[in-house]
DNA sequence: GCTGTCATTGAACACTCGTTTAGGCTTTGA
DNA sequence: TCAAAGCCTAAACGAGTGTTCAATGACAGC
């Protein structure tokens, strides 16, 4: 063990700290290919001394994922601002934005914090669901679970698209400003659609449930 | 020009052919950062071969890009396979199932390939749901293309985000496997919503309506 | 039969990457 | 005051990358 605390569970501190924070940052505008260097650069530092601190590359992800996770389980995030567009909710924030650009950067690359973060929003928008449907706003569904997990799928999935293709987003600010005209282009037809649907009768419907007469087992997977 | 036919428009005959087909493969396995020496590893050739044919990396990756197009372009793919979840159909092709996943990955890289794929997508489904409209079976929207632009994005980066997070999906048939998968958790809470809505009541849309009561332009961006 | 052209190889180059190592500097504690 | 410990840098290493280059072999046309 080459580092005073490489992959321990204390938390970082001082120049550490800092490292993480650059780390979170680049991660975020570049994706995980970018180099220790860099990040090193960043925070004013050199590689080897990112490597000493946190013991190596997949180390110091290790310690930007913890962060960032900690922090979407921390209460700073109420349960209605973490559902289905947390990750725009997060964007708001100048302080948060590097946080909704990581966490993207994560599911996309499909680490392990994705794959939480996912889940989270899912749990959530399912709960935000079944609020909206006890309180008669919202339509109740044969599979809540399946429901709430497709439409945070849809939406951060879109999201995730939506950058790939238009995204030069590499600044806090561009990134910003790309949610928000993709907030202004997709607010009419989801509201269209959330509204009164897209088929004019139910038959499409009815033959599934006819063919299929057991909705697949919810929280499956 | 170290190339007989480097960025050239003329296709690649024989070996080239044989390079750009393992190209697709790899590409669409690993993505773009796999390497020249695995490509021609798997084309039988040796690296140095295959930038004596492309150029360079980037032509080799134009090239793939070209050829898929064109295949998604040709009369093969009729447009009704084309539109919304062009990907899952393709992938049904055991021949075609690499387009597919290179398609992904392009989309997934933020390619010219990727935006031009979606944007076909979107446009045929945009026709198709037009046709739906016409024969009363889909409800029309206050903005068309807006809307299949959306349902595009929807479905595509719903794709894209689950292949991130659950895929190891290296080979052909487990990106089929997977895409089935989804495809069957994903089916009911589609045909619910499209056939009910999510809202109860319908004061969202219509203070949206009044908020703005321009609908943003059609075919922006 | 000779010459030129093309396909192909294998080695080398220049570069970047993550990681290692040796050492200097500062702080701490006895 | 001296030694240990920790922070930090600069340089180097080895493995990867895309690309270049000289050499080889096959095959065409004259």
């Amino acid at each position: 063990m080459r580092s005073t605390r490489a992959s321990e569970s204390e938390p970082p501190v001082g120049t550490a700290v800092r490292i993480r924070d650059a780390a979170i940052r680049r991660f975020g505008r570049d994706g995980f290919s970018a180099g220790l260097r860099a990040v090193a650069a960043d925070a004013g530092v050199t590689a080897g001394l990112v490597v000493h601190h946190f013991g190596s590359k997949d180390g110091l992800r290790a310690a930007c994922d913890g962060y960032v996770l900690e922090f979407i389980h921390s209460e700073k995030m109420k349960a209605t601002t973490r559902s289905v567009n947390a990750i725009a909710q997060l964007a708001e924030v100048e302080q948060y934005a590097p946080y909704a650009m990581y966490a993207l950067r994560s599911i996309q690359a499909g680490g392990e914090l994705g794959k939480v973060f996912v889940d989270r929003m899912a749990k959530d928008a399912e709960d935000y669901l079944e609020a909206g449907v006890q309180s008669g706003m919202i339509r109740p569904s044969r599979d809540p679970a399946a429901r709430a997990r497709w439409l945070t799928y849809q939406h951060t999935g879109s999201m995730l698209l939506w950058m790939s293709l238009h995204g030069r987003a590499v600044e806090v600010d561009d990134f910003r400003a790309e949610l928000r005209r993709m907030s202004d282009e997709v607010t009419l037809p989801a509201l269209e659609l959330f509204t009164d649907g897209l088929f004019v009768d139910r038959t499409m419907l009815d033959d599934y449930l006819m063919y299929v007469p057991d909705p697949p087992a919810a929280g499956q997977q």
